[in-house]
Parts: C-alpha cells; sequence; structure tokens
RNA sequence: GCCCGGAUGGCGGAACUGGUAGACGCGCUGGACUCAAAAUCCAGUGGUGGCAACACCGUGGGGGUUCGAUUCCCUUUCCGGGCACCA
C-alpha cells in the first residue's frame, strides 16, 4: 500500500472537525496549559511559508502537552483592525469590513490544510463588536483611573475625587505633569469644567496637548514605536512633530514595574534588553540654576550631577518655554533666525545630521551655583524637549556633544575628571576622580554623584531623580478603520459612555479618506458627537489573550472563573517585530487589569521565544539598459544592466524557463537573450518574502505536492526556531522519504506487515533512547533535532526489519505532535480506536538505555590514541590498572609511569604523562 | 557611537552542564536494478600526504586557562538585529 498523504490528511482534518477533538474547556481535574501564537493581520496576500514557522513550533508544543496529560488552551484569532485594510479601501473602493473578512476566510483555510489543533470555537476578531466592546470597556476604565505612587498602583479616580472633597491634592502622589496645589475649598468651589479639567491630568487615558509624530501621508498620528528613521513604519511615508491634542495612556505610570518585572520573565535576553532600553532609565539630579537678571530658575536634569564643577555653559531645546523669557533684545534676531532654522528642518535631516553643531546665543546668564560663576544660556536642538525637562548644564571636558558645542562655540573647557588608568572613558563609563571640583577633589566618580546630591538637597537647590525615556503612548488616530473611542463631548468636556451603551459601533461609512489637515474621518458625520478618533492598532491586541480563555462572554470581558483556571500564557511565539510595541503595552494592560483586581497575575506572558524569519530568495533577470535584451548572471558584467525581479516560480536552481518568462508579462513577449551554456542564469539575493519582490512561496503549493505533515517537519528541519534562514525546498525529499520509510515499517505494496511478536533487546534500546533524546529536545524546543531523531530511529528500525507493534505503537505516539496526520492513520492502523491525540506520550525505561559497559576513549596527554571496553562505573584504582595493562596503552607510555589517570565515568579516560 | 546575538564541510545544520567535532538531511562520486531514464537501494564523502595501515592539520584570526576547549577568559576581524544628539 502506498502512502496517499492527501487522502489521509483530508480524513483526519476532517474528523478532527466533526469530532471537536481540538475543542477545550476548564478541567480543574488536570493541570492547564496555554500556548499562544501570536495572531494575524489577515493581509490580502494570504500566508507564505515564513508565517508558519512559529504556528508549527507551537502547536507540535501544544500537542505534546496535551499527550501530557495537560488540559491545553491553543487559539487563534485575527487582529483585524488596521491600517493596510483602510489604504487598501480607499484604493479600491472595497469597504475593509468586507476585504478583512474575505482575508480570514483565506487565511484559516490555509491554518485548515496545516493540520494545527487549534480550538476555533474560541476565535476572536478584533474587529467583531461582540470583541471590540471590551476594548471600550477596558479603555473605560483607564479613564476612570489614576496611579498612586503611594501604593504604587492604579485605583478608582472616583477614589481620588474624594480626597480632593477632603483634603484637596496636598497629600496626593499620583502620576502625573500637573503640579499646581489646592486645598479641599478650593476643590469644592471649581466648576464642573475646572474639575474635569484637573482629573484629566491623572487618568490613565487622558487627553493632551502634545507634540506628536504626525504622517500627513497617512493622515494620522502614530506612535514611537510605529515610526522608524523619521518615517512610518507601514507604508515608508514622512513623519514630522505637530503639536496636537490627543488621548494618551499614561504607561509611563508603570515604567519601574516593567521594567523590573522583566527578570521574572522567561524571555530572551536580547526581548529583555530591547524592552529595556526602551524603557530607558537613568539616575540622576535634578538642578535649578539661578538666571540673576530674570525671576526664573532654570531647571535641568543630569546623570552626572558631580562634574557640576565643569558646567561652562547652559542649553535649551530650541522649543523650551523659557526661551522667549529669557532671550535680550540684541539677541532676538540670531534667536529667532535659528528657530525659523529648526522649524525648516524634517525629523529625517535632523537625524541625519545629528554630528552638525548648530545653536544659538540666548543672551541670558545663568548662576553656576557651585563656581559662582556666570554662564551663557545658548539654544540648540541637540537637547531635546521631550527628555528631562529640556534643559541641561553642558560639561564640555566629559560630554562629547558639549565638547563639540563649547569648540565651536569657543567656549571655556574646565577638566573636572582625572581619567587616571582609563584615560578614552567617556561620561557613561563613570570612572575617574575629581580635579578643580572644591570639596569634590579627590573623590572616585561614584562617591562624588553621592557627594554632590547631598550637597544639592541640602542647599535646597535641586533633588535626586529618576527619568525614564519611556514617553506615554498616544492612543488616537485620524483614522476610519478601528474600535471607536466611548467618549462623549458636553460643553467640550469629554465624559466615558456608560457601560451599558458598550459597545459603540463604529457607522458605516463609504468615503473615509483621510484629511491632510488631522480631521478625522467620523468627524465628517453629522450625528457623531462622539469621540471622533478610533484607537490604535495595537489596543486589540494588548488584550486578546485573555479574551481566549473566555471569548463568548458578554456579562463581563473575562469570568473571574476562566481567569482563576487558565491565569496566563505559559508559551508565547512570535517574532521579535513586536519587542517595544505588542510586548510591551500588552503587559501595561495586563498590570493595570492586575490592579484594578480583573486579573491575578502581573506578568502576562511567562514564557517568550521569537521565531526567525523566512527570508525569499528573490531571483533576478538583467536587461540591458535600453533595450530588450536580457543577458545572463555571469556575462552580465560585460554590460550595463538594470536587474530586474522575476517571479522565483520561472526558475529552477537558478535557470530561468524563457519560454514561461515571455508569456509572464505581455512587454516580455520579444525579449531576447545571451545566454550561457545554452541556460539564462539568474542572480539570487536573500530577501523578505514579499509579494513585490516575486519571491513569495505559498504553503498551498509545498502541501500540494509533500502534504502537510511533510511541510511542518520540514519546516522544523530547518534549523532551530530562533533563527532566520532563507527558505529552500531542496531538502525537502529527505524528509519526505523520511515519511515513506516509516510508512515501509508498516505496508509493503501489498499488505500490513506489522506483527505482535516481542520485541528484542536491541529494538527496545532503539525506541527508549529515541523517546528520551524526543522527549528533552521537545521541552527546550529544539525541534530541529527531533526530526534527526526521528530519521535515525527510523533507519535503525528498518535495518533491524523491525514491523513489531510493541515498537511502532509508541514510536507513532511520539511522532504524533510532529506529523499528526500519518500518525492517526498509523495508530487507526494499529488497531486502536480514537485519536491518538488522547494517549498518553511514551515514558522511557532507563532499563533500556543502562549500558553495562561503555567503550572508553583512551588518550594520552588528551589526544585520542585508542578505545577499551570497561564497565561502567568501575572504581578509578580499577581503571588504572585496566588501563595500563593494554598494550597500545604501553607503548604510548612508553615504559614511564602516568603522571595521573583522569577518568570520567561514561565519557573519558585520559593519560597524562 | 552604544547594546544584544552570531561565525563549525560544497550547503542547511548537530555536539544538552568542557570529554571520540561534523549527528541528521541536501548535494556530489561510485555501484546495483533498467534497453534507457526516473524512482528505489547499497557504498563513499572535512582537508593534506600515503597503495594501505596510518599520520598530520582542522570549529573566522591571535593569545590564555586546562590533562583536555566548538564550548570558559582576553583580544581582533567580519556578519545579523536593536537603539541612537536621552544629558
Amino acid at each position: 500500500m502506498e502512502y496517499k498523504f492527501s487522502d489521509i490528511e483530508k480524513k483526519w482534518q476532517q474528523r478532527w472537525e466533526e469530532q471537536n477533538t481540538c475543542k477545550v474547556e476548564s478541567d480543574p481535574s488536570k493541570p492547564k496549559y496555554y500556548v499562544l501564537d501570536m495572531f494575524p493581520y489577515p493581509s490580502g496576500s494570504g500566508l507564505h511559508v515564513g508565517h508558519p514557522l512559529g504556528y508549527i513550533a507551537s502547536d507540535i508544543f501544544a500537542r505534546y502537552k496535551k499527550h501530557c496529560g495537560c488540559n491545553v488552551l491553543h487559539p487563534m484569532g485575527f487582529d483585524a483592525f488596521g491600517l493596510p485594510a483602510e489604504q487598501y479601501a480607499i484604493q479600491t473602493g472595497r469597504h475593509p469590513a468586507v476585504t478583512t473578512a474575505e482575508n480570514i476566510k483565506r487565511f484559516k483555510e490555509q491554518l485548515g490544510a496545516m493540520g494545527f489543533s487549534y480550538d476555533w470555537s474560541r476565535e476572536v476578531q478584533t474587529c467583531d463588536p461582540k470583541y471590540y466592546k471590551w476594548t471600550q470597556w477596558i479603555f473605560l476604565q483607564l479613564f476612570k483611573s489614576w496611579y498612586n505612587k503611594k501604593t504604587d498602583r492604579a485605583e478608582s479616580i472616583d477614589g481620588l475625587v474624594k480626597i480632593f472633597a477632603r483634603e484637596g491634592n496636598v497629600n496626593v502622589d499620583a502620576a502625573t505633569d500637573f503640579d499646581t496645589a489646592f486645598s479641599e475649598d478650593e476643590w469644592n468651589d471649581f466648576s464642573e469644567k475646572q474639575q474635569q479639567e484637573i482629573l484629566m491630568n491623572y487618568r490613565l487615558a487622558y487627553l493632551s496637548y502634545a507634540e506628536v509624530n504626525w504622517c500627513p501621508e497617512l493622515g494620522t498620528v502614530l506612535a514611537n514605536d510605529e515610526v522608524k528613521d523619521g518615517r512610518s513604519e507601514r507604508g515608508g511615508y514622512p513623519v514630522v512633530k505637530k503639536k496636537m491634542r490627543q488621548w494618551f495612556l499614561r504607561i509611563t505610570a508603570y515604567a519601574e514595574r516593567l521594567l523590573k518585572d522583566l527578570d521574572t520573565l522567561a524571555w530572551s535576553d536580547s526581548m529583555k534588553e530591547m524592552q529595556r532600553n526602551w524603557i530607558g532609565r537613568s539616575e540622576g539630579a535634578l538642578v535649578f540654576f539661578d538666571l540673576p537678571d530674570y525671576n526664573v530658575q532654570l531647571e535641568i536634569y543630569t546623570t552626572r550631577p558631580d562634574t557640576i564643577f565643569g558646567a561652562t555653559f547652559m542649553v535649551l531645546a530650541p522649543e523650551h518655554p523659557l526661551v522667549e523669557i529669557i532671550t535680550t533684545p540684541e539677541h532676538r534676531q540670531q534667536v529667532a533666525e535659528y528657530l525659523q532654522y529648526v522649524q525648516s528642518r524634517s525629523e529625517r535631516e535632523r537625524q541625519a545630521e545629528v554630528k552638525k553643531v548648530t545653536g544659538a546665543f540666548t543672551g541670558a546668564l545663568a548662576l553656576n551655583p557651585f563656581t559662582g560663576r556666570k554662564i551663557p544660556v545658548f539654544i540648540s536642538e541637540y537637547v531635546l524637549l521631550g527628555y528631562g525637562t529640556g534643559a541641561i548644564m553642558a560639561v564640555p571636558s566629559d560630554d562629547e556633544r558639549d565638547h563639540a558645542f563649547a569648540t565651536h562655540f569657543n567656549l571655556p573647557i574646565i577638566d573636572v575628571i582625572d581619567k587616571g588608568m582609563y584615560p578614552g572613558a567617556g561620561r557613561e563609563d563613570r570612572v575617574g576622580k575629581l580635579i578643580n571640583s572644591g570639596f569634590l577633589d579627590g573623590m572616585e566618580v561614584a562617591d562624588a554623584i553621592e557627594a554632590i546630591i547631598n550637597e544639592i538637597e541640602r542647599r535646597g537647590i535641586g533633588r535626586r531623580m529618576v527619568q525614564y525615556r519611556l514617553r506615554d503612548a498616544i492612543f488616537g488616530r485620524q483614522r476610519y478603520w478601528g474600535e471607536p473611542i466611548p467618549i462623549y463631548y458636553k460643553d467640550d468636556i469629554p465624559y466615558p459612555l456608560d457601560e451599558s451603551e458598550l459597545p459603540l459601533l463604529l457607522p458605516q461609512m463609504d468615503d473615509f479618506k483621510p484629511s491632510p489637515d488631522g480631521e478625522p474621518p467620523l468627524a465628517k458625520l453629522k450625528n457623531w458627537n462622539y469621540e471622533p478618533t478610533t484607537m490604535p492598532g495595537w489596543a486589540g491586541s494588548s488584550w486578546y489573550f485573555l479574551r481566549y480563555m473566555d471569548p463568548h462572554n458578554d456579562k463581563e470581558f473575562l469570568s473571574k472563573e476562566a481567569e482563576q483556571y487558565w491565569q496566563d500564557v505559559d508559551l508565547y511565539i512570535g517574532g521579535t517585530e513586536h519587542a517595544v510595541g505588542h510586548l510591551l503595552y500588552a503587559r501595561f494592560w495586563q498590570k493595570f487589569l492586575y490592579d484594578r483586581g480583573y486579573v491575578s497575575k502581573p506578568e502576562p506572558f511567562k514564557r517568550l521565544v521569537n521565531q526567525g524569519m523566512i527570508q525569499g530568495s528573490s531571483k533576478f533577470v538583467y536587461r540591458i539598459s535600453g533595450s530588450e535584451k536580457y543577458v545572463s548572471f555571469n556575462l552580465k558584467d560585460g554590460y550595463e544592466v538594470t536587474p530586474l525581479h522575476v517571479d522565483v516560480s520561472l526558475v529552477k536552481n537558478d535557470v530561468l524557463d524563457i519560454e514561461a518568462f515571455k508569456k509572464w508579462r505581455p512587454e516580455n513577449k520579444d525579449a531576447e537573450f545571451i545566454l550561457e551554456d545554452g541556460k539564462y542564469l539568474c542572480g539570487t539575493e536573500i530577501e523578505k518574502m514579499s509579494k513585490s519582490r516575486l519571491n513569495v512561496v505559498n504553503p498551498d503549493e509545498i502541501i500540494a505536492q509533500y502534504g502537510a505533515d511533510t511541510f511542518r517537519m520540514y519546516e522544523m528541519f530547518l534549523g532551530p526556531i530562533e533563527q532566520s534562514k532563507p527558505w529552500n525546498t531542496h531538502g525537502i525529499d529527505g524528509v519526505f522519504k523520511f515519511v515513506r520509510k516509516l510508512w515501509r515499517l508498516f505496508y509493503d505494496e501489498s499488505k500490513f506487515l506489522v506483527t505482535d511478536a516481542p520485541a528484542t533487546e536491541r529494538e527496545l534500546k532503539v525506541l527508549h533512547k529515541t523517546i528520551k533524546k524526543i522527549r528533552d529536545d521537545i521541552e527546550r524546543l529544539s525541534f530541529n533535532t527531533c526530526i534527526s531523531t526521528f530519521m535515525v530511529c527510523v533507519n535503525e528500525l528498518t535495518d533491524l526489519k523491525c514491523s513489531k507493534k510493541t515498537v511502532l505503537k509508541d514510536l507513532v505516539v511520539l511522532l504524533a505532535p510532529f506529523a499528526p496526520h500519518v500518525a492517526e492513520e498509523l495508530w487507526e492502523a494499529l488497531g486502536n480506536k480514537g485519536s491518538v491525540t488522547a494517549v498518553p506520550y511514551p515514558e522511557y525505561n532507563q532499563k533500556y538505555l543502562a549500558e553495562t559497559t561503555f567503550e572508553y576513549p583512551v588518550s594520552v596527554n588528551g589526544k585520542l590514541r585508542t578505545k577499551i571496553e570497561l564497565p561502567l562505573d568501575l572504581e578509578q584504582s580499577k581503571v588504572q590498572e585496566e588501563v595500563l595493562a593494554s598494550d597500545v596503552v604501553k607503548k604510548w607510555l612508553e615504559g614511564k609511569p602516568p603522571k595521573k589517570v583522569i577518568y570520567v565515568p561514561g565519557k573519558i579516560i585520559n593519560i597524562v604523562v
């Protein structure tokens, strides 16, 4: 009988569906295990071979855990709101709701063909009102909460109102920029509008004016992580800074906890490091510098207060509010020109020319509180308004940028650190001894920092301060295809919708082109009295993992019972591209919900694995400029050529199918070719897999040719999941051969070969060795070595002609997570009823692994000389005796006694002479 | 510039805590079957020398620790990723 994968796979996929094999319910009698994939954005081009890499890995692990007796939650859904569908709609006139639904259908078909064990009854789609009702609900909870620094958690805003009414805000320590004190009497006298405006400063979801990343092309603002190199991540359009009224989420309140709790997570070091850098904690001091000629103080932040004796000038960000006040009449002109220049520069230019020194003198002088000298105040774009206080004390002796600035403007430089044995050290290194620094002289940097901060605090001219680079997240988007924000306005005051009014449905619209002035599409609707911006793409993905636990609940976002049972994600698999976006926001929402008592775990994802990207190998043809002639790869150097992407399906082993190429596009029909050895060879480049690069390999084709089981195993066989690698189909035959070889242990051309004969010791050894290795390797997600182990096992069983039921039945179960279809088929062939999924995973028996003797490699001075068979756990003295008795060893020792004999049981014997 | 990774045959990659480097697969070479091809099966396959047994070299380069290093330490080159005027 032949191995007919397409029949087998169809049969089992159908049966799993009919029998609800993958459905899972809370079951307190079993331990839970939650395996999650990052749900995909359903793009119009469907899945390519790169997408399933992580899904296959998670499916193997989920199935494995099921075999181990766990109750496994392994769901899938779609991140269905977002820019691409809306952009596509604007170009084609097709409504995003329609195209999204189509795309999801296609994705589900493709996923189904790969035999994943998803419980589709738990599917979520972020654009479904039944889902986004609860996204809106969480937003309302954020709106109705503030962050109490005293208790270090989010609390109800109603509680805050009570405190205000009772004692004003003087005893309140909240996460806010608001610093105006008021008493209980003042609070009670404020108008409704004034009260609401004050409360807005405390809410975790709040409206504020701020510089935002505005993308005119997309007609919307973007979060920091959606901007790369001054361009939008989606589409690559220019981004400019713009001051706008926006919704924000106060993620900065959680900066310290988001940082600290990273230590509790089983994530890769690089992933944690990326989050640490993004949060960007630094310790330093806030210091006030007097401006004697004005009645104001300049607040600066520094991480190196010890260098204050070397501060010879100050620099403000150009947009700093004090610039207007302190600029002297004679410098007004210069400053205005400089501000003009700064304005004219795009974010991109500014980033590209960071080395360029620019700035202007305001004419104002500040007083260095420690040297007592008057120092000039400059403005320059190298100081950013958004970080610290937007002003610095410049220490040109120790800061590279300050030094460049001082040199350019001819300002004094005073050495304050004697670097000693670290002459190349910079300010970050914090090494050396203080000089020219009054009472700090002779101190090590670390001690000096302590001493100066104490002195600053004693004099009341500043204080210790921790600063984060993390900014509050902009939450509104001037776009259509997203969750409406459940806020309405009365007298221009924003109020939350009542929870009973949720969901606030996204109204049907046909024309939702963005306008360049920032007017959101919903504002065009006459009877829309709600907030006109919608939520960003990451809103729905910040909590979807919780909804899977209780997807159909229309009373709560998540019931207590479901939450208590499933708790958190045990294994999360997805790409690195979400390091500082989704993964940070999701942790933030989880912590918020934890504070408010809705979930019981402060972190959502215990273990995170980042699958690598599968790149495409793009193929190129070389057109001779100004002609219809194409020259083969190795001959192209003699010509002036333009490389053009060619569809990978037209190329086999770098050879172009010329006829197919001519038919491929009408403009190619008269193409001529300069061949080498009668063939046209294409060039290759490894790039990201994408439609535009014509290098997309579709999994459907591979599955049609080899079947899903081979496809799954081949993707795993390519290498470690974490590694990125280019797709190539060359090796897939090897995996396919393995499945057929396994099949041939069960069937030859005509009959079923399996017998009930007892297995030999030798066969059991092969089996149990395999069980142990597979179990160990699955646990550390080393699936590529699992496949190799299976191959070795089947090769050995084939050599032994072992078609014995006792051996094969364990092997089939062992293989089931990897190749579920063929495993089910063979399990049934062995006379078993029911799905193999329910069968316990085989345990290995130490008895069959334990060797009594071991062939020891014997080395002399670390060089392998011979091998000698010895009982495994022999005493050192016995070993010595045995080894030295050997003729070969005697020869190597040349009659001299050895200095030492090193014996590691089960590993090696080494003789030192 | 800073911070993380990584470098092993012709190729993808194995070697879990220092212990026989190159598992497994691809490719290649030779052979069997065949009129022939495909498919399948068998054997070989890191390099150099040798008819051979065997010897020497070998995990990007240099150095170190160790009886023993792909693995640990220092240094250097190259590649990938992230951040980037963050005070």
